[in-house]
DNA sequence: GCAAGGTC
């Protein structure tokens, strides 16, 4: 037996270090191997995984998708190699003397799987050495110590469960994807990729504008009736209602005749008698702690899409901010103290109010919420503080929403009062009756707090039974019913987890894949007419891949696996026969399928009739990957349109009137426009004459060029050489807008002083290289500053404003003179960030 | 060039 250390593994660098720390008494030194930490102390070393170190693939002799065919892969050989190569080099390294390892990974399934991965690869060079594993809820001193003294086995049969899922997920998730890509012949970039978690997804999607396609609006009325008290002329307003069939309250009228009849007899009412008071006190509880869903959910309800969302809590947790953004968890662990954490906010400039009328309570006892497990805790603060200048604007906006958020988990409930008025007119003998509902906050609770949820109070005034109101105004609305709406991002990822599929950390990357996969688009975001083919191909051959029964079963026979009633083995080879049974199907339907995938790709790209010969005009993409309007009938056909150079086309349901092509819009983020018609833009751009505004700058001496305002085909705008392409002299100007060349001229350049008038507010561009020169400072020097940590897009702009426009500027300047005129910046923050940008 | 799951 070697003599030598003893190695602990955990799942990630960050609980490697933590873990060290506790098991030292923070003595532990940190060293690097290959790149990678490895915390020391006495006759130990721990080393942090980064999740997987080993990925299964197919060998190397499967890579061609034209060569195999797609079937084959179902029974082919799955190799497991090193991804991380570094990491597992000096896992090796650390483990060939090793005289005891202990494996410290998240205590949850894909742990179990990452920790057999580690014993294995510890057993390749190490067959002696005992190897234990431990296991604790959230990595405290008590939990760690306590699972360390009393160490345990590997659970071999719920790592298998794990194995089963990463094979029968390659498995399906490789054939199918190729057979789908072959038949509809789209190999390299663009191939059509299904799997057992995105397929539900997209299905989610699809269904949701298949019901909005189908929806048939109908026509109802509502009536309304503004209602005063006589004696304090409080108005408010109230709505007719009336007993349906089955004795239900009913506000909407359905036929035109009856709502006209009713509003008649409204219309000729000057007063109501109240008939009803009721009063209701109801309690609105805090909201649960964070797990990841519902933070994105909170997160978009300010502004963040899924993915940045997750991105800057990734950042957030990386500092040292916030805990793991990664958890099912919504029950705070006992170990977390809420006084003491409430209490390193008192004091600060943001929070510190909220901290102390906090402790002012008689006690803090949070809430939780559903779901309890054991790998990581709910997504709170650490109780180390940011300074606003530590991170970005957007950084410190998500922060205070988690603070905020603990915050509200161990506040107090709100109280609401709810005042239901019925009144009733009747002006000829036959009573209509009107309703309206009034809520007050009458207990702040944890809105004080919490200000992301919506409080509106409306208002009714206190009536009595009996008393008399005057009906002050009457109003009639024709309306009609709403399709369902499209799911949000975060609908979309809660509806995901209700379901069943994907994980924590997975569901917002998997909404990523199904933008990169042009499958969906926009936001909120809705299918394109391929995401419609594969989904409906899909149902028809391989029902299981875009249905949540998929998950379920493997859910059912992963929990079989792990509890010993079946093997490995048994799981996968059935679900081989199953895939094989899938594909039995898909042969049979010969080339029906390819055909259909082909046309709705075709018709994502197709834009309407050339103008030239008739047949069809597709958005393509150039040798240098950019996107251009080309002819289908090419080569006989030449006729191309250039597109916009930002973004990446859609094209939109608007037809143009005049050529009958459709409208086209470029997206590319916040940055997205519609183009229209790209035959109207080329168009515009031909009868448009060069304004010739003064002499170029590059060439006007030698050459005698000039300066023009230029309308290009591709609908952008430009101030160019007339020379061009011999002088490729140029300058921006906006896409939109009527540009007004005026007779003030700049004395520096001897060019007019433009106007853009766009909407509203006219635009003073000024002189067109003044004002390009001031765009590339801006731009330079934002995202120069930006590059050093703690500098968000708001604080650059203050710096450009105090003058200092690039690093260079920043690292001349004098920090207290910065500090001085810069609000929020200290002289310690400046010097910070100066030695940071050497 | 495939999936989904870890983590950065």
């Amino acid at each position: 037996m070697s003599k030598g250390p003893e190695l602990i593994i955990t799942e990630k660098d960050n609980a490697a270090r933590r873990i060290a720390d506790i098991l030292s008494g923070e003595s532990a030194d940190a060293e690097r191997m290959n790149g990678v930490n490895v915390y020391k102390w006495g006759g130990k070393r721990c080393i942090g995984l980064s999740g997987h170190v080993v990925g299964v693939d197919f060998p190397p002799e499967y890579n061609d998708w034209r060569d195999v065919e797609p079937v084959e892969l179902i029974d082919a050989p799955i190799d497991k190699h090193p991804t991380q190569e570094n990491i597992v080099a000096a896992l090796r390294r650390l483990a060939r003397h090793a005289s005891r390892v202990t494996i410290a990974t998240d205590y949850d399934r894909e742990g179990e799987l990452i920790g057999k991965e580690a014993y294995e690869l510890v057993r390749d060079v190490n067959e002696d050495a005992p190897i234990d594993r431990v296991r604790f809820s959230s990595i405290t001193q008590n939990e760690v110590t306590e699972a360390f003294d009393n160490p345990e086995d590997l659970d071999f049969d719920l790592a298998a469960a794990g194995e089963a899922r990463q094979i029968i997920d390659l498995v399906w998730g490789a054939a199918l994807t190729r057979f789908l890509s072959l038949s509809a012949r789209q190999l390299g970039n663009d191939f059509i990729s299904v799997g057992r978690v995105q397929g539900p997804t997209l299905k989610l999607i699809v269904d949701r504008e298949r019901e909005i396609d189908a929806f048939d609006p109908e026509d109802y009325w509502e009536l309304f009736a503004d209602l005063e008290k006589d004696d304090s002329g409080e108005n408010f307003e109230a709505q007719y209602f009336y007993p349906d069939e089955d004795g239900n309250e009913a506000e909407r009228v359905w036929d035109e005749e009856t709502a006209n009849e009713v509003y008649d007899t409204l219309q000729t009412a000057s007063s109501a008698t109240v008939q009803s008071v009721r009063r209701r006190t109801r309690t609105d509880k805090p909201p649960a702690p964070f797990n990841t869903t519902q933070f994105i959910r909170a997160a978009g309800s300010i502004g963040y899409s899924a993915q940045r969302a997750m991105s800057i809590a990734e950042d957030l947790y990386t500092a040292g901010y916030i805990t793991y953004p990664r958890t099912d968890n919504t029950v705070y662990p006992d170990d977390l103290d809420p006084e003491e954490l409430v209490s390193e906010f008192v004091g600060t400039n943001r929070f510190g109010d909220d901290a102390e009328s906090l402790l002012d309570l008689d006690e803090l006892d949070p809430t939780e919420g559903d779901e309890e497990t054991t790998d990581h805790p709910p997504i709170h603060p650490t109780g180390e503080l940011p300074s606003s200048a530590d991170i970005s604007e957007d950084e410190y906006e998500v922060y205070e929403l988690v603070v905020r958020r603990f915050f509200a988990t161990v506040a107090e409930a709100a109280k609401w009062e709810h005042l239901r008025v019925v009144a009733d007119v009747d002006p000829d003998g036959e009573p209509l009756s009107l309703k309206a509902n009034g809520k007050r906050l009458v207990k702040e609770g944890y809105h004080a707090v919490y200000p992301y949820f919506n409080n509106t109070e409306s208002f009714v005034p206190d009536v009595e039974e009996g008393e008399a109101l005057d009906v002050t105004e009457t109003r009639f609305e024709a309306k009609q019913t709403q399709p369902p709406r499209r799911y949000g991002q975060s609908r979309l990822i809660e509806t995901m987890e209700q379901m069943g599929i994907g994980t924590k950390a997975t569901r917002h990357d998997v909404i990523q894949k199904l933008y990169d996969r042009n499958y969906i688009e926009s936001d909120p975001p809705r299918p394109t007419r391929l995401a419609r083919a594969v989904v409906s191909a899909s149902e028809e051959f391989a029902d299981r891949i875009v249905s949540e029964e998929m998950t379920a079963q493997l859910e059912s026979d992963m929990l079989a696996i792990a509890d010993g009633e079946k093997n490995f083995e048994d799981v996968t080879e059935e679900s081989r026969e199953m895939l094989e049974t899938v594909f039995e199907g898909l042969m049979e339907s010969g080339d029906e399928l390819g055909k259909q995938l082909q046309k709705s790709l075709k018709a994502d790209k197709t834009l309407g009739p050339c103008p030239e010969c008739g047949e069809d005009l597709l958005v393509r993409k150039s040798r240098y990957g950019s996107y251009f309007v080309g002819c289908d009938g090419y080569p006989d056909c030449e006729h191309t349109l250039p597109l916009p150079s930002t973004g990446k086309p859609l094209i939109l349901e608007d037809e143009c009137e005049e050529h009958g092509l459709h409208h086209v819009k470029m997206l590319a983020g916040r940055k997205t426009f519609v183009h229209g018609c790209p035959q109207c833009k080329a168009d515009e751009a031909d009868e448009q004459d060069d304004e010739v505004i003064g002499e170029c700058p590059e060439c006007g001496e030698e050459h005698g060029g000039e300066l023009a305002i230029k309308q290009l085909r591709s609908g952008s705008r430009l101030v160019g050489c007339t020379r061009y392409p011999e002088c490729d002299y140029s300058l921006p100007l906006p896409r939109r807008g009527e540009i007004e060349v005026t007779d003030e001229e700049c004395e520096e350049h001897g060019l007019p002083h433009l106007v853009v008038h766009n909407g509203d507010e006219p635009w003073e561009l000024g002189c067109p290289i003044c004002n390009y020169r001031e765009y590339q400072a801006q731009q330079v020097g934002g995202d120069e500053l930006q590059s050093i940590s703690g500098i968000g897009e708001k604080t650059a702009e203050k710096l450009k404003d105090a003058g200092i426009a690039d690093v260079p500027g920043l690292k001349d300047a004098d920090p207290d003179d910065i500090a001085a005129s810069v609000e929020g910046v200290g002289a310690d923050t400046v010097r910070d960030w100066q030695a940071k940008a050497d």
